[in-house]
RNA sequence: GCGAGAGUGGCGGAAUUGGCAGACGCGCCGGCCUUAGGAGCCGGUGUCCCCAAAGGACGUGGGGGUUCGAGUCCCCCCUCUCGCACCA
C-alpha cells in the first residue's frame, strides 16, 4: 500500500487496508511469504497547501501526517512489512528519481521541449494531459488554460503500442480498466499522404479513410500550424487570420471541444494538390483541426465525415460522394455517409468493394510514392514539470556555454533545500529564488551555471515504489535487480479506479523502461489487480475538499478495530461502492460488533470443553462436524476470490448452527472444540485482534495468526442428504431430502412416488424425464 | 456518437457450470428473559389470491426467443454510472 498522507485516515484507507490485510493474512496462514509493506506517496500539492495555511514547513506537515497514518494503520491491525516503509521525500528515496531521470535522458526519453501545455491558474502548474478531466484540474477542478512553455516529458508515448498490447496479460484485470486504458491510449490505423502546396514544402495529412482521397474538396491546416501564417504572410489575410488565431487561442478546453459549437475557419487564399487526382483544392484553418493530433493537417471529406460536412455546408464547399452505402437506404443528402462501402468517382478505382479498399488505396499509396501506411495515438507524452516546491528537483543543470547539462550520477541527490520560500507564484518555479542552490558550477565546464528549478510530477514517484519495496535500504541503485525479479511482479495489486489512466498507466511505461534497462524481466508490474470500490457518502465521494471525510476514530472506540473491518468487509464484494450510512457509525454496532458478541461468547461458554479421548458421536455431533467442514471449504473458497462479504455471511451460519446445536443438547467436546478452533482460523484475516485474544484464553501460548489454514476432510465436507428437486414441466412441485449417492433409478422411482407429483402428473406418463443426480430430477409430460 | 460497467425484497447484498431466486445481515413483526432495554436468546418476514391453513399464481429494468428448466444464454429496447469524444 502506499497512501498519500494527507492527515489522519479516513474511511477510504480503511476499507482498502481490511481487504489488503485480509489478503496478506489468509495468504501467510496458507504457507505464502508475503511480501506487504506500507511506504507513503509523500511529496505533493496538498502539503503546501497545507503549510501555506498553517505556516509550517511542507517537510514537517508531511512526516506529521506519517506518524498518524502510522498510528491508525497499526491500530487496525494491519500486518504491514513496517521496516520496508518507504517516503518518497526522503533523499534516500528521491535521489533514486533522479537516478531514472538520468537514464531516460540519456536513451531520449526525457526530453525538454516548448509545447502547450495545461496550466492550472489555481494550483499555478502546468499538468500533464492525463491530470486534466474535461477541461479542469484534476486535483481542484479550476479551468485549466493553454501556456507555451519550456517542459520536460517522459516519452511515453514509444511505448504506446507495448502499453496497448501488453494490456492481454494483465489477465486479472477488469474489462473496464482495460477499456479505460485503451481508450485513453487511442490508436488509429490509416495512412499519411502527402500533398503538394504551391510554393511550400510538401504537407503529409493522416487519415484513417484513404480509401475516401478522391472526395477531399478542401484542406485544413490547424490555427497554430506555422504553414497557415506562413501562407497569408503579407496578403490582404493577414490581419484576419491572426484575428481569428487569437480568438481560437482564447479558447478554453471545454469551449473548443463542445461539439454543438458551430465550426469555425476561414480560406487562406491558397491551395493545395489532391496528390491521387493532381486536383487543385482551397486550403482553410479551422478551428476543430488540431495540431497536437496527426499532422495538424487534414484533408476534409465532407461527403463522408460529420465535420467535415458541417464545415463545408457552413462556408458552401462541394461535397463530392466517393463511397456507395451498402446498404441504399443509408445515404442521406442530409448527412454525410460514415460507413464502409464501395468506392465510386475515385478513377481506376471505382467499384473497389469495402472491405478492402483502405488496404488496396494504401498500398497503391505506397507504390506511387505518395503516401505510406501510418497509425497514429492519443496519448501525448508526460508532461513531468511541475512549477512546485515539494517535489523531486529535475538533475538538470543550464549552463550558458555547455547548454542543458545533466547533474553527474556522483553528485546525487540534488537535496531540496528547505529553507525556501515555497508559496508558487505563477511564473517562475519557488525554487528559484533559493540563490545558493540554483547558481552552481558547470559539471562540464565549471562555468557559472543555473540548476533547473522545476520539479517532478509525484506520479514519477509513484510509477516504481514497488520495485523499492523489494530491496528498501539498497544506497548502490533503485533495487537489486536479481531480488525484484524474485518478487515481480506483484501477485495482487489493490487500487481505485480513479488512478486508470493516471498512476497504472505511468508505472506500466516504467516498468517497461525498466525492462529496457535490463533492471526487470516482468513487461507488467501487476497482473492481477482489485479495483476496491470507492466510499461515498450521499452517492458523492468521500473527499477533503467536500469536507465528507469520515475518521474512523469514533469507530476505533466504540466498537474496536475488528469491528470495523468486519463491517466494511461485509457491506458488499470490495469492487463495489460503498454508501457510507447516514446514521455512520452507529451501525458498526447494528452489523459487526453484535455478532463479534455473539462468537466471543460461543468461545468462552465453551472454552473449558477439552476432548476426553473418543467420545461417540450422535447424530447431532455429526451434523455439527460436516458443516464445520463444508465451512472450511467454503470459506476457502471466498477467500481465494475475495468474497470477503459471503465468507461471513458462511461464519455467521457457522456460530448459528452451533447455537442451535447447544440448544439442542448438543456439547461434545471434541466436536465443539474442532467448531470453536476452525471458526477463530476462518475469522482471524478478517479480525485479527479478537481472534487472537479467544485463541490464547482457549489456552494457546502461540499465535493464530502463525496457525496453518484449516483443512477439510473432502468426506465430511460433502452433504449425506441433498434435497432432492422434482420438477413437472419445469415447475418445482415437490422437494425430496435423499442420501447423496442416489442413483438416477432410484430418483425417477422416489420421484414418481411422491403423491404431489402424482397430482400434477394427473395420471400421464412422462414423455420425458431428466436427471441430474442428485439434486434435481424434471418431469416432461 | 464510440467503449465499458450496472439494474434482484423496505435496505446492503447472495445465487462459482443454465437446476429450489432472495443465502447472510439490517430493518420490521411476534415471543422469551428482564425493574428496565438502543442488551441477549428464539421464531417469522418477496408480492398477490385465500378468514386461515393447505394450496396456488406472479416475481431478478421492459419485450421477444432458445430450453424440460433462464437472474444466468441469444435478439430488441429502457434507465443509471463511468470513460473517450470536432482525434481526422
Amino acid at each position: 500500500m502506499f497512501p498519500y498522507p494527507s492527515g489522519v485516515m479516513h474511511m477510504g484507507h480503511v476499507e482498502v487496508f481490511s481487504i489488503h490485510d485480509s489478503i496478506a493474512r489468509n495468504l501467510r496462514m496458507r504457507g505464502q511469504q508475503v511480501l506487504n509493506p506500507l511506504g507513503f506517496d509523500a511529496f505533493g500539492l496538498p502539503a503546501e497547501n497545507a503549510a501555506i495555511q498553517r505556516g509550517i514547513h511542507p517537510k514537517t506537515w508531511t512526516y506529521s501526517n506519517i506518524d498518524k497514518l502510522f498510528g491508525s494503520a497499526q491500530r487496525l491491525g494491519c500486518s504491514f512489512d513496517w521496516e520496508r516503509t518507504i517516503r518518497t521525500c526522503d533523499p534516500s528515496y528521491y535521489r533514486w528519481n533522479q537516478w531514472f531521470f538520468l537514464r531516460f535522458y540519456e536513451r531520449g526519453l526525457a526530453y525538454r521541449r516548448q509545447a502547450p501545455a495545461w496550466w492550472c491558474p489555481n494550483d499555478k502548474t502546468v499538468l500533464a494531459n492525463e491530470q486534466v478531466i474535461a477541461g479542469r484540474c484534476d486535483r481542484c477542478n479550476a479551468v485549466v488554460e493553454k501556456r507555451y512553455l519550456t517542459q520536460w516529458f517522459f516519452k511515453i508515448t514509444d511505448y504506446a503500442d507495448r502499453l496497448l498490447d501488453d494490456m492481454a496479460l494483465n489477465t486479472g484485470w477488469t474489462e473496464r480498466l482495460k477499456s479505460l486504458q485503451s481508450n485513453w491510449i487511442g490508436r488509429s490505423f490509416g495512412a499519411e499522404v502527402e500533398f503538394e502546396i504551391e510554393g511550400e514544402e510538401k504537407v503529409a495529412v493522416y487519415t484513417t479513410r484513404p480509401d475516401t482521397l478522391w472526395g477531399a474538396t478542401f484542406f485544413i491546416l490547424a490555427p497554430e500550424h506555422p504553414l497557415a501564417a506562413r501562407l497569408v504572410e503579407g496578403t490582404e489575410l493577414e490581419a484576419e487570420f491572426a484575428k481569428f488565431k487569437d480568438e481560437v487561442s482564447r479558447l478554453t478546453e471545454i469551449d473548443r471541444t463542445a461539439t454543438e459549437r458551430p465550426k469555425k475557419g476561414m480560406f487562406l487564399g491558397r491551395y493545395a494538390v489532391n496528390p491521387v487526382n493532381g486536383e487543385k483544392i482551397p486550403i482553410w484553418t479551422a478551428d476543430y483541426v488540431l495540431l497536437d493530433y496527426g499532422t495538424g493537417a487534414i484533408m476534409a471529406v465532407p461527403a463522408h465525415d460529420q465535420r467535415d460536412f458541417e464545415f463545408a455546408r457552413q462556408y458552401d464547399i462541394e461535397i463530392r460522394k466517393v463511397i456507395e452505402p451498402l446498404d441504399p437506404a443509408a445515404a442521406s443528402p442530409d448527412a454525410p455517409y460514415i460507413g464502409p462501402g464501395v468506392m465510386v468517382n475515385s478513377g481506376s478505382f471505382d467499384g473497389t468493394p469495402a472491405d478492402v479498399s483502405v488496404g488496396v488505396v494504401t498500398e497503391w499509396l505506397e507504390a506511387q510514392g505518395l503516401g505510406r501506411a501510418a497509425k497514429n495515438f492519443r496519448i501525448r507524452d508526460w508532461l513531468i514539470s511541475r512549477q512546485r516546491y515539494w517535489g523531486t528537483p529535475i538533475p538538470i543543470i543550464f549552463c550558458e556555454r555547455c547548454g542543458e547539462v545533466p547533474v553527474p550520477e556522483e553528485d546525487l541527490p540534488v537535496v531540496l533545500p528547505e529553507d525556501v520560500d515555497f508559496r508558487p507564484t505563477g511564473e517562475d518555479s519557488p525554487l528559484a529564488s533559493a540563490t545558493e542552490w540554483v547558481n552552481v558550477a558547470c559539471p562540464e565546464c565549471s562555468g557559472a551555471a543555473r540548476r533547473e528549478t522545476d520539479t517532478m510530477d509525484t506520479f514519477v514517484d509513484s510509477s516504481w515504489y514497488f520495485n523499492r519495496y523489494v530491496d528498501p535500504h539498497n544506497s548502490e541503485l533503485p533495487f537489486d535487480p536479481e531480488i525484484a525479479d524474485a518478487w515481480m511482479p506483484a501477485d495482487q495489486y489493490t487500487g481505485g479506479i480513479e488512478h486508470a489512466v493516471l498512476h497504472l498507466i505511468y508505472a506500466r511505461f516504467f516498468q517497461k523502461v525498466l525492462v529496457d534497462l535490463g533492471m526487470a524481466s516482468a513487461p507488467e508490474p501487476f497482473p492481477n489487480l482489485l479495483n476496491q470500490g470507492t466510499i461515498t457518502m450521499g452517492g458523492k465521494r468521500m473527499s477533503k475538499s467536500r469536507g465528507n471525510l469520515v475518521d474512523p476514530s469514533e469507530a476505533f472506540e466504540r466498537y474496536g478495530a475488528d469491528s470495523l473491518r468486519l463491517y466494511m468487509l461485509f457491506s458488499g464484494p470490495p469492487e463495489q461502492d460503498f454508501d457510507w450510512p447516514e446514521e455512520g457509525v452507529r451501525s458498526i454496532g447494528r452489523v459487526a460488533y453484535p455478532w463479534l458478541q455473539r462468537v466471543w461468547r460461543l468461545c468462552e461458554e465453551n472454552r473449558d470443553v477439552v476432548s476426553v479421548g473418543e467420545l461417540h458421536e450422535s447424530p447431532l455431533d455429526q451434523a455439527l462436524k460436516r458443516r464445520v467442514h463444508r465451512t472450511i471449504r467454503i470459506v476457502s473458497e471466498d477467500f481465494e476470490r475475495f468474497s470477503f462479504n459471503t465468507a461471513i455471511a458462511r461464519l455467521q451460519e457457522l456460530v448459528n448452527h452451533a447455537y442451535r446445536y447447544r440448544a439442542a443438547g448438543g456439547g461434545h467436546p471434541g466436536v465443539v472444540r474442532e467448531l470453536i478452533e476452525a471458526l477463530l482460523k476462518l475469522l482471524a484475516p478478517m479480525a485479527p485482534h479478537i481472534t487472537e485474544e479467544l485463541w490464547h484464553r482457549l489456552g494457546h501460548s502461540d499465535s493464530i495468526h502463525t496457525q496453518a489454514w484449516p483443512t477439510f476432510d473432502p468426506a465430511l465436507a460433502s452433504l449425506e442428504e441433498v434435497t432432492m428437486v422434482v420438477q413437472v414441466n419445469g415447475k418445482v412441485r415437490d422437494t425430496l431430502e435423499v442420501p447423496a449417492g442416489i442413483t438416477e433409478e432410484e430418483m425417477k422411482a422416489r420421484a414418481l412416488a411422491s403423491a404431489k407429483v402424482g397430482a400434477h402428473l394427473e395420471g400421464r406418463e412422462p414423455r420425458k424425464i431428466i436427471t441430474k443426480p442428485p439434486k434435481l430430477i424434471s418431469l416432461v409430460v
